[in-house]
DNA sequence: ATGGTTGACTTTCAA
């Protein structure tokens, strides 16, 4: 079973490129962050039509997060827990049925710029929920697969330019400290399992601006998290790299992790 | 060089 993330950054802006990804990615499953569109208007059948079985979790104008997948979906739910007055549109789960069953969750991080202020106050609440969720996931003791654009660089390695990036909501230690208590519950980073003495990048976002993507002025902020089961099934991972250098490229590109599941 | 670009959806915010 291969497993990708992609913050497509507008599915209505996006439809091109992320079908002509689609259709030369094998993966079974997609998740999908800044679809930016409500439900309603979520171009559904376009992709239905090519095969993929489509759930959304959206919103107006910004955020919302979706699942595709080619094997059948089960106990879909949206929305991440704890918090009732949260309206945003950031978290989607199901399980996916292969040889095995994996629960996947797809989750666009807050941002939290500028720093100080609510964006940073409401990207640190919303990790510590995060933690509650990953804790429960953990408990579930199966194969399980929380990936997708985290909004952290979890270490100076992870950007062209870290002194950039110093004073961003991305980088602060209070930011890094948070991601790196998940990851200590007992969850296996894929890339970083894969190539565990990197010594800078890979990257999966460049900004559209100043001309980040020709300096190669990149970041690492998406991201996959295996639990110990999932972990045991990795055959391989990475980065699709080549989908920045497209037609109206998103500024992130989609990440993947093959399970033997 | 304190700029620069993109998307959604409106006269501006979010990233």
């Amino acid at each position: 079973m291969k497993i990708a993330s992609f913050n497509i950054n507008g599915v209505k802006a996006r439809i091109q490129a992320l079908t002509d990804w689609l259709d030369q990615t094998d993966a079974d499953v997609v998740v999908l962050q800044e679809i930016k569109s409500i439900d309603e208007a979520f171009p559904r059948e376009h992709f239905e039509d090519l095969g993929w079985m489509v759930e959304t979790h959206g919103q107006k104008g910004f955020n919302g997060v979706a699942i595709f997948s080619k094997l059948p979906l089960e106990d879909v739910t949206r929305g991440l827990p704890g918090d009732d007055s949260d309206e945003q549109a950031r978290y989607i789960e199901a399980t996916v049925v292969g040889d095995k069953a994996v629960r996947i969750a797809g989750l666009y991080l807050p941002n939290g710029n500028p720093v100080p202020g609510p964006k940073y106050d409401y990207k640190l609440a919303w990790m510590e929920r995060l933690r509650l969720r990953a804790a429960e996931l953990l408990a579930m003791e199966m194969p399980a697969v929380m990936l997708g654009d985290y909004n952290i660089i979890p270490e100076a390695r992870d950007a062209a330019s870290p002194q950039k990036w110093v004073d961003d909501a991305l980088f602060l230690p209070e930011s890094r400290a948070a991601f790196r208590t998940i990851l200590n519950q007992g969850w296996t980073e894929a890339i970083r399992a894969r190539d565990p003495w990197g010594t800078r990048g890979p990257f999966t976002f460049w900004d559209y601006q100043a001309g980040a993507w020709n300096k190669d002025d990149g970041i690492r902020i998406d991201h996959m998290l295996l639990s110990p089961q999932a972990a045991d099934l990795m055959q391989d991972t990475g980065v699709d790299r080549d989908a920045r250098a497209g037609e109206k490229p998103s500024d992130h590109v989609p990440v993947w992790v093959l399970l033997d599941a």
